[in-house]
DNA sequence: GTGTCCCGCCATTTT
DNA sequence: AAAATGGCGGGACAC
C-alpha cells in the first residue's frame, strides 16, 4: 500500500519537466538584487528541445547525483541573505530530487548546528545552519554559527568523553551491552524499554530535572537519525587526537563493539552520506591513506586546537603523504534526472541546453583568470574552517612545503562545469553560480570553499 | 572484486 | 486518514 504519495516516484526529469511547466517555485526565488554584473546574461529559460540521447545528454551518472554535490548546490542556491524561507518542495524541484533527499541535507546541514534540542530552553537557533520551522519549511539561518556550534559540540564531548561513558558518544552504547544488537523490528518488540541503559541518549539530556526517565520510541528512533550521527560523527573529530578517520572506523567508534556486520554496513552506509555532505561544506575531506588503503576523512574544520585555547585554526595542511582527492562539488548544476539503470529513457523531454550557459561561465571564468595573477592578501581573516589552501601555519610549526596548488581546482571544476538547464528554476540557479564564483575569485583563489565563502564574505566584500 | 552510496520502499510521526 | 519524515538496505555504479 504506498499511500497517496506514491505519485512520488516520479522521477526526477518529471520533476524537473513539472517544474519547467509550472515554474512554481518563483515565489521562494526572490531573485537576487545585488551586484549582478553578468546576471544579464540570463541563461535562457528551458528545455533545449530534443536533445536527444547523442547530444550531451551524457547517461546516468553517480556522481552527478551525490548528497555531496546536491548539498554543495543546496546552498548555493540557498545561502543567500534574502532568502529565510526554504520550502522543501521548491527546494526538491529546484534541484531536481526528490524529497526524500532534500530531507537528507538538511538533517545533517541541521545537526552541524548546536542547539538539536539540549536544554530546550536555549536552543538557539542562531547556531544551527537552517533550522525546521514548520512543515515543509526550514529557516536558513546561514554558516555564522557554525564555529561557536563546533566549540560547543566539542565541549559536549569533551565532557562526555571524561565523564560518564567511557567514549560512546550519546548514540547506541546500549547496544554496546547487549551482546544482541538493538534490534527493533526483530524479536522483542519491547526493545524500547529494554535497551534504555544508556540513559543520555539523544540530545534531551539529563539536565533536565524530571528527565523522562524512560525513552520513547521516537528516542529510540532519533538515535538513529542521520542528524544525531552526523553530530557524533563530528564530534569524533573534535575529540581525536589524530584527524582522520576512515569510515569503518568511525562506524566502529560510535558503535560500540556490539558491531553485527549488518549493522555496521548500515551505518557505514550512513556515514558514506554524512561524509558526503560534510565534504561539500568543506568540513571535512577525503583523503587517500598513505599508500592504497581504504581512504579516510580529515577534519578541516577544526574550531579550536588541542591545546591553544580557542585559537581560531584553520585547517592543517595535508600530513605526509595522503592525497587529497576531494570531490570537486559544484561540478554540475543539478542532480537531473534519470534514474540509475534508466530503461525508459523517455528523459529527452528534459532537456540541457548547455551553450549559452557555458558561455557566461567562461566569460566569467577568464575574468577570473585574468585578475587571478594579482598578489593575495593575508590579511583576511578566516573563520574557523577555511579552504585547505588557505592555511595559516600557526602553532602548527613550521609551513608546509608542497603548497597546496588552488588554481588547479578552479581549473578542473570550470572545464567540467557544464551547465544545463531543465526549466527556469536551473536557469535561476545558474546565475547563483556565477555569483558564487564572483565570491571564490575574491577569495583569492584559494578555492572553492562555500564555509569560507560565507565567513570571508564580509571582509571580502570590498575587494570587490 | 570491493568500495561507494543512490534510490525509493515503507515504518513512524505529525497534521 | 493523509501527509510529512526519515530509517534502512538492496543493488547499481565506480574503481
Amino acid at each position: 500500500m504506498s499511500m497517496a504519495m506514491a505519485s512520488s516516484s516520479s522521477s526526477v526529469a518529471e520533476v524537473a519537466a513539472a517544474a519547467a511547466a509550472s515554474a512554481a517555485m518563483e515565489s521562494t526565488l526572490p531573485h537576487h538584487q545585488q551586484q549582478q554584473e553578468v546576471e544579464e546574461a540570463r541563461p535562457p529559460p528551458m528545455l533545449a528541445g530534443g536533445g536527444g540521447a547523442k547530444s550531451c545528454h551524457h547517461a546516468y551518472s553517480r556522481k552527478e547525483k551525490s548528497l555531496g554535490l546536491l548539498c554543495y548546490n543546496f546552498v548555493v542556491l540557498y545561502n543567500r541573505d534574502d532568502v529565510e524561507s526554504i520550502g522543501l518542495d521548491e527546494a526538491a524541484k529546484s534541484l531536481g530530487v526528490e524529497r526524500r533527499r532534500i530531507y537528507d541535507i538538511v538533517n545533517v546541514l541541521e545537526s552541524v548546528g548546536y542547539g538539536c534540542g539540549s536544554s530546550s530552553d536555549s536552543n538557539s537557533p542562531r547556531e544551527k545552519i537552517l533550522v525546521r520551522k514548520a512543515k515543509n519549511r526550514y529557516t536558513w539561518i546561514g554558516f555564522d554559527g557554525v564555529p561557536m556550534a563546533l566549540r560547543e559540540l566539542k565541549e559536549r564531548a569533551l565532557r562526555e568523553k571524561s565523564g560518564l561513558a567511557p567514549l560512546q558518544t550519546e548514540q547506541q552504547s546500549a547496544s554496546t551491552m547487549s551482546n544482541d544488537e538493538d534490534d527493533d523490528k526483530l524479536g522483542n518488540p519491547d526493545g524500547d524499554i529494554e535497551n534504555e541503559k544508556l540513559s543520555q541518549t539523544v540530545d534531551n539530556p539529563s539536565d533536565k530535572p524530571g528527565a523522562p526517565r524512560c525513552r520513547l520510541r521516537s528516542d529510540h528512533r532519533k538515535e538513529k537519525s542521520l542528524g544525531l550521527l552526523t553530530q557524533n560523527f563530528v564530534k569524533l573529530f573534535l575529540t581525536m587526537e589524530v584527524d582522520t578517520v576512515s569510515l569503518d572506523e568511525a562506524a566502529k567508534l560510535l558503535l560500540g563493539e556490539g558491531h553485527e556486520e549488518t549493522n555496521m554496513r548500515t551505518k557505514v552506509r550512513r556515514l558514506y552520506d554524512i561524509a558526503n555532505v560534510l565534504s561539500s561544506l568543506n568540513l571535512i575531506e577525503k583523503i587517500q591513506q598513505g599508500d592504497s588503503r581504504k581512504p579516510a576523512f580529515r577534519w578541516l574544520g577544526r574550531a579550536a586546537r588541542p591545546n591553544a585555547e580557542n585559537a581560531v585554526t584553520v585547517a592543517v595542511p595535508p600530513p605526509g603523504k595522503t592525497v587529497s582527492n576531494k570531490r570537486a562539488f559544484g561540478t554540475d548544476i543539478t542532480n537531473i534526472a534519470v534514474h540509475r539503470s534508466n530503461q525508459d529513457s523517455n528523459i529527452q523531454k528534459k532537456a540541457k541546453l548547455a551553450q549559452s550557459g557555458g558561455d557566461i561561465l567562461k566569460n566569467c571564468k577568464s575574468v577570473v583568470q585574468s585578475r587571478l595573477g594579482q598578489g593575495i592578501k593575508s590579511g583576511f581573516v578566516y573563520g574557523p574552517f577555511h579552504p585547505a589552501g588557505a592555511r595559516k601555519h600557526e602553532l602548527d610549526g613550521g609551513n608546509k612545503p608542497g603548497q597546496r596548488e588552488r588554481a588547479e581546482d578552479w581549473e578542473s571544476l570550470s572545464d567540467s562545469f557544464r551547465p544545463q538547464y531543465q526549466n527556469q528554476a536551473l536557469g535561476d540557479l545558474f546565475a547563483h553560480y556565477v555569483e558564487a564564483w564572483k565570491t571564490w575569485y575574491s577569495e583569492f583563489a584559494q578555492g572553492s570553499n562555500i564555509m569560507q565563502q560565507h565567513f570571508g564574505q564580509s571582509a571580502v566584500n570590498h575587494f570587490l
